[in-house]
DNA sequence: CAAACATTTAATGTCTGACAATTGAAATCG
DNA sequence: CGATTTCAATTGTCAGACATTAAATGTTTG
């Protein structure tokens, strides 16, 4: 490995990460490559080896490198996987929403933008597997004793399961954090029968649409269940406005 | 702050991460609450104050955490910003591209899926800076000295900029990564000046759809630049095959 | 000779203790 | 009262040590 060069600016441990970060992004370490021990590490940057730790640490945080135990242990160039990376995405995506105050509103436009993307090559390639998996959904979103968390949770798993219906795992990745992340905020929303009702309609319409092969049907089904979801919300605002502050317009 | 538990697998400093990561996502700790100082959650997790340390680097590389010295410094739960996160999301939609060996033909199927989603928010939402940022990147590319990495990195500015048009902040983010992903792949292929023009085109009539609103069109412009896209690409897979071996059929 | 077992060894994981650097706030002085 | 100094709390960094792990090696035994 050829000698890497530090920053001027931030904190030590910060600019030892990214320089290994860029080695890696540039391809100077490749996957699977050793990095040198700890030890070496600190003398090569001239610092402690607590301070090496610190930003293997931070590396190891975004899953760029693994590091091991043992003789022949030592932090390892780590093939970044669309599973590990996902989650953390998911999280990511969560925490940005919920802090930021992103309403309703835009997050739904989002995810149902980006999933109207997926449905065409959801149509052209469905496999069985992922039409079992809307259909396994469908069903689960029927059953009489389900809880709002759980109807909502079903709904993620709907959603992925058409997004993955497309079979490109670059969408796939993208729209996970979209799709996930909006969990939160339909759990505010509460589901009586009759709404979930509708909401398993259009998901049978989409998950026939999709078998079928017609796109067009597909994102009519996806086009309705955005505008259902968009007034559920809506009838939570309002409501809420209402309590808050009562009006006599809006009493009568 | 209540106590945090942690769980029983793997490292200290990893599930101790996990804990306070937990509490920032279900909202027991919210923004700007100061944590604990290292000295106080080693004793309450019962380890050392290194181990502490390892465990808050991690959430500080996620940008979930922010530390500050001094007499009333600490780590803070940070606001999440689309502007922090964004960065960290493209080095990993890159790395995971690259490591990967994503074919082409797939990330720019995913690319050009999710840009069109924003097509039609961008033509009904444009506001005159995007459209100003779409033309100079237009004007860039049409440059003659334009080295070909730079007309890749000015073709990605400016489906940012198509992006950013949409309005929709979650849409942005979310499309950063595959955007920017692909600017390393792209720099695999050579533009000769045939290709740029006929690019620059393209290019020339989504920013003329999208400031005349004309959804319809711009997406049928895309379409076409997609399609162009996959095609030159295409003809850099034949050119390095037939190099590496050649065939009389190639030949004649 | 081969397989099971013990030993060695090199690396990370964790702890203890200390000092430096920073920064806000309190105390002091003009 | 305002400007300055001092102080105290906290993170940043260092040094050294021991614990733990797991592969490689050596040893014993069937």
């Amino acid at each position: 490995m050829q000698k890497l060069t530090l920053g001027t600016e931030g904190e030590l441990p910060v600019r030892i990460a990214q320089a290994i970060r860029d080695a890696i992004v540039e391809g100077r370490l490749i996957v699977d490559q050793r990095l040198p021990s700890e030890q070496e590490l600190a003398e090569q940057f001239g610092v402690s080896r607590p301070t090496v730790r610190e930003a293997l640490k931070r590396l190891a945080a975004q899953s760029l490198i693994r590091t091991q135990r043992g003789a022949t242990g030592g932090a390892f160039v780590n093939r970044l996987s669309f599973e590990e990376a996902a989650p953390q995405q998911i999280t990511t995506s969560t925490l940005l929403l919920s802090m930021n105050a992103v309403d309703f509103e835009t997050a739904c436009e989002a995810r149902y933008a980006l999933e109207r993307a997926c449905v065409p090559f959801a149509a052209a390639r469905r496999k069985p597997d992922h039409l079992a998996a809307m259909r396994t959904e469908i069903f689960r979103q029927g059953q009489p004793g389900l809880s709002d968390e759980g109807f909502c949770a079903s709904d993620v798993a709907f959603h992925r399961a058409l997004v993955d219906a497309a079979g490109n795992p670059v969408l796939s990745y993208q729209l996970a954090g979209a799709v996930e992340a909006m969990q939160p905020l339909m759990n505010m929303i509460t589901f009586p029968a009759r709404s979930r009702a509708r909401i398993v309609a259009l998901h049978g319409a989409i998950a026939d649409a999709i078998e079928a092969g017609d796109a067009g049907a597909a994102e009519v089904a996806l086009a309705a269940l955005a505008d259902y979801t968009a007034a559920l919300a809506e009838d939570v605002r309002r409501t809420r406005r209402e309590r808050a502050a009562p009006s006599p317009t809006a009493a009568g």
